[in-house]
RNA sequence: GCGCCCUUCGUCUAUCGGUUAGGACUCAAGAUUUUCAUUCUUGCAAGAGGGGUUCGACUCCCCUAGGGCGCGCCA
């Protein structure tokens, strides 16, 4: 069953005759981990890839840690920690152990430049950021490609004197390294393209690509599932493994989230970061089983709950091409979710999203319950959790109703009349739906009318609006006193 | 500019050389219905273009085009 586990065998084996060092053993459990850069919020293309994440160990019982990724001093923030926190919950991704930090570890991503520098393997280059602008400027000018030239590469240290300079990894400029990636195949590039990259900074801090690198070892990480951005990351990454003599982790670069236009996900789109759909009243089980199907597939399989894509999710099937975000069926799968949540569950998230309302809105204590009386006959109607409390305004407050434009329509003086002369069967009816309807059914045949057309009245009077939850129903989960006041106050 | 990746209905995808190219969403029509919705039925709609390989290509290879990613003392 474990798949990707296979094919990092197969790759090693393919691999014998190079000089790739051995990939993770594989009578290990899986050991995963998401680790972002707390620089701004919990993105959609960044949920996706702590899901598949998740999932991967949840499906073959490995573990899933989370690293925050803040060797950034200057963008990284504490609030941004707190809001990809906050998403990895509201998604329903919990992890293993501590939350590792990873500028804590520091000191030992600078031991390993160190070691990587006595052992020749890496360099000091006294270049400032002035030269290795006009370095650049220079070759973009020539045509050339932006690569750092190597000036310091084989220099005697001696030269740079006491002026500070950045750790370099002195990396092969001959022959090829080859991600072997489980979703794209063999990525073959030449070492030629990859330069010196920086381990640590002039202020002796460790860059991103060290500290990955030494991390995922130490943590003892056997797959690296992350967005397909990370894919030319990935060939320098395998270059310090290989200095360092370390197992290689197997790779699956998951290709990006793109916006409904094709274009990169903007913020345009409204939709970059994961509360914003929960604001917008999407459910994390909707968004696990959508994200889950934007790039990976089991056959004609679409509504897959959190409980089946653990038993089925795998590597292998997950898409090579990038995907767009489509908001007609995230709507729909939303409202295949809702209606499958209970009335209870649907009291709560109505309630918690009214409540991080600005300004705050509490629902009282007999409002919440008309809310959960009447949830069967809502929740049909809803895409969203937005939609949803909309729809059900009519029940949070007493007292006869403002109408909208649509009820205002079907109130005609005629049909305020008709109010009138319906009431008297109401008020002598017992006062539950099906009593209810008999009472408006047989008023409306004794009087030749459908009965829609004395519904219609009804509900515009009661609610508000021209469509609701089945009338009958509402007007019993309103109660007796409550309905008539409202069907009084139209009646002419 | 250089490197890498991607390309089946409008969108997400199935297909692992031989299918009337299937499903889902959207949209349209119909049925059900006290409104709206749900549900059900039916329909519209695709292999980027050009070369190969092969008895046979959506599927394998090459080229072109389009899109994306990367090229920091960011991650």
């Amino acid at each position: 069953m474990q798949t990707g586990l296979l094919e990092a065998r197969l790759h090693k084996a393919a691999n014998a005759g190079h000089h790739q060092p051995s990939t993770m053993t594989d009578n290990k459990k899986p050991v995963l981990r998401f680790a972002p850069s707390p620089t701004g919020y919990l993105h959609i293309g960044g949920a996706r890839t702590a899901l598949f994440n998740w999932l991967y160990a949840k499906h073959t019982g490995g573990t899933f840690s989370l690293r925050i990724e803040d060797t950034d001093r200057e963008r990284s923030t504490p609030e941004a920690v707190d809001a990809i926190l906050e998403g990895m919950e509201w998604m329903g991704l919990d992890w293993d152990g501590q939350t590792v930090y990873q500028f804590a570890r520091a000191g030992r991503h600078r031991a390993v430049a160190e070691q990587l520098l006595s052992e020749g393997k890496a360099y000091k280059c006294f270049a400032t950021a002035d030269d290795l602008t006009a370095m650049r400027e220079e070759q973009k000018a020539a045509g050339k490609p932006m690569r750092y030239d190597g000036r310091w590469r084989d220099r005697d240290p001696g030269e740079g004197g006491d002026k500070p300079y950045v750790v370099r990894l002195k990396a092969r400029q001959t022959g090829e390294t080859v991600v072997h990636d489980v979703v794209l195949g063999d990525v073959t590039f030449q070492n030629d393209q990859l330069d010196d990259m920086v381990l640590l900074r002039s202020d002796g801090t460790p860059t991103y690509m060290l500290a990955v690198v030494v991390d995922d070892h130490d943590m003892g990480v056997t797959h690296v599932i992350r967005g397909a951005d990370h894919l030319n990351n990935a060939a320098r990454q395998l270059q310090i493994i290989e200095q360092m003599s370390w197992p290689v982790p197997v790779y699956a670069h998951v290709p990006l989230i793109h916006g409904p236009d094709g274009a990169k996900l903007s913020k345009r789109h409204g939709a970059l970061a994961i509360e914003a759909y929960r604001d917008m009243g999407y459910l994390p089980e909707t968004m696990r089983n959508y994200l889950l199907r934007l790039g990976w597939s089991h056959g004609d399989d679409e509504t897959i709950p959190t409980a089946q894509a653990i038993e089925w999710f795998n590597l292998e099937s997950i898409g090579k091409s990038p995907a767009r975000m489509d908001f007609k069926k995230l709507d729909n799968l939303n409202g295949h979710y809702i209606r499958e949540s209970s009335d209870h569950a649907l009291t709560a998230e109505v309630v918690a999203l009214l409540e991080r309302q600005a300004p705050p809105r509490v629902l009282s204590a007999p409002a919440r319950q008309r809310l959960t009386a009447a949830m069967p006959g809502l929740k049909e109607r809803a895409k969203t959790i937005l939609e949803l409390a909309a729809a059900a305004e009519f029940l949070f407050s007493d007292g006869a109703r403002a109408l909208d434009a649509a009820a205002e329509k079907v109130l005609t003086p005629d049909a305020r009349a008709l109010l009138a002369q319906v009431l008297p069967a109401l008020e002598a009816a017992a006062w539950d739906g099906p009593a209810l309807e008999a009472a408006v059914r047989s008023f409306a045949d004794g009087n030749g009318m459908k009965l829609g057309q004395v519904a219609q009245p009804l509900r515009a009077a009661l609610t508000g609006k021209a469509s609701s939850p089945p009338l009958f129903e509402m007007m019993a989960v309103l109660g007796r006193d409550e309905s008539l006041v409202r069907l009084r106050a139209y009646a002419a």
